[in-house]
DNA sequence: GTTGTAAGATAGTGGCGATATCCAAGTTGC
DNA sequence: GCAACTTGGATATCGCCACTATCTTACAAC
């Protein structure tokens, strides 16, 4: 296919396509002559990834070169490509100031949770220190080892079950691309599902507190 | 104390102090003179609020605006200013295409799960909806209903849990305001160890997969 | 009084994600 | 074979957003 048929296809503007080529957020087709290419399914799945990465990951330009250069890596193993994905998706503006002792909390946590796989230089267990920090910081609140453990065993529930789920004889591009689009928009899906979930409660307690408390 | 004070302490910029006084986020000191006003610590706690949520929930200055007004409005019972709030940080800049077999499939699961106090325009299940749209359109991941029990299920628990643990006799901004802060923390908090997770189970089953095949 | 700083208003900056325009070279319809 | 259209490619421009810098006036403390 063309460019524009690609870019029909996708729902993307054409020149947002060009864009993303110029970028090389998506590999260039095949030359069938000096001005002209052929675009295959291979680019549209990925043209649908980066779409979908950014409008519902809010995942910045950058970052998604980042993604693909891992994705396309084929000396890469699977989960090394998925460490360094989630380092990228993970990273914030912020190196901030280093908390010695909510990294201690989290570490504390990890090893509690009996999660010996993760590397010391993930993104992600500095950022949790960063947030634990800024949680019992000023402020009324405040980030206790119960209520660590708390949250870590319902997401250690989710993700093994998230892992268990995916299909994990499909070829190394397409096992990349759906863990990837599956983690954020799964992710998404239940954090709505959290927040319904307070709608829903908070309503409950209200109106329970009113009824206790007629005259009040 | 002064504007450059409460700059100070909160640890933003004055130029930033400034800014948000502008956008009417922050309400003005109490005036003392012409040119001198007088700032307290519900300014401080404001401020600091403010930050937290665009620093860790990158919430545009535009939906600050929104929140703050609910927030100060003392006219609007804590539920609903909670409903407002919640619809303000969920709203995304896309309306997009509604599809009426998405937002049954939505509806039946928030009938399921006996959440009968979620609003019919809540912001939260028409996002939902577009989600599970996304996911049964082109692209190998699929949301049955199954699935999304299960998600709904554990987001029940955690909303649950977490709802019953806010105290609810403080006063209602301080009341609000953590709500509000904790329910955007906690968020970030659970997705983050949700990655953990996932790395540490992915790890597993490579593993597992590597000493099965030994020779594959 | 002199100096420093607050308050307030106005204008400017930088990053980012596109989007628009232009051009030379092929392709297609006739 | 020829004209109209489209493509790939490069460059320029736009709009939004969150700040940030500058300037002015007036008060406060020494």
């Amino acid at each position: 296919m063309l460019v524009s048929e690609l870019s029909e296809r996708a729902e993307v503007p054409l020149a947002t396509v060009k864009y993303y080529l110029r970028e090389g957020l998506l590999p260039a087709g095949e030359p069938t002559g000096p001005r002209r290419a052929e675009y295959d399914e291979c680019h549209l799945r990925r043209l649908r990834v980066l779409r979908l990465l950014r409008e519902v990951g809010e995942v910045p330009v950058a970052s998604l070169r980042q993604i693909v250069d891992a994705l396309d890596d084929a000396d890469l193993p699977v989960h090394d490509a998925m460490a360094v994905i989630a380092d990228v998706i993970s990273a914030g503006p912020e190196p901030g100031a280093q908390d010695p002792d909510a990294l201690e909390m989290v570490d504390d946590l990890i090893t509690s949770m009996g999660w010996d796989r993760i590397r010391a230089e993930s993104v992600d267990r500095i950022r949790l220190a960063g947030l634990v920090s800024m949680l019992n910081g000023p402020g009324p609140l405040g980030a206790s080892p119960e209520v660590l453990q708390f949250y870590a065993g319902l997401a250690d529930h989710l993700a093994k079950t998230e892992i268990s789920l995916v299909d994990h004889s499909a070829d190394r591009s397409r096992l990349l691309e759906d863990m990837l689009t599956g983690s954020v928009v799964y992710g998404q899906v239940f954090a709505i599902l959290r927040q319904l979930g307070h709608e829903h409660h908070h309503a409950e307690v209200v109106q329970a507190a009113a009824s206790g408390t007629p005259g009040a």
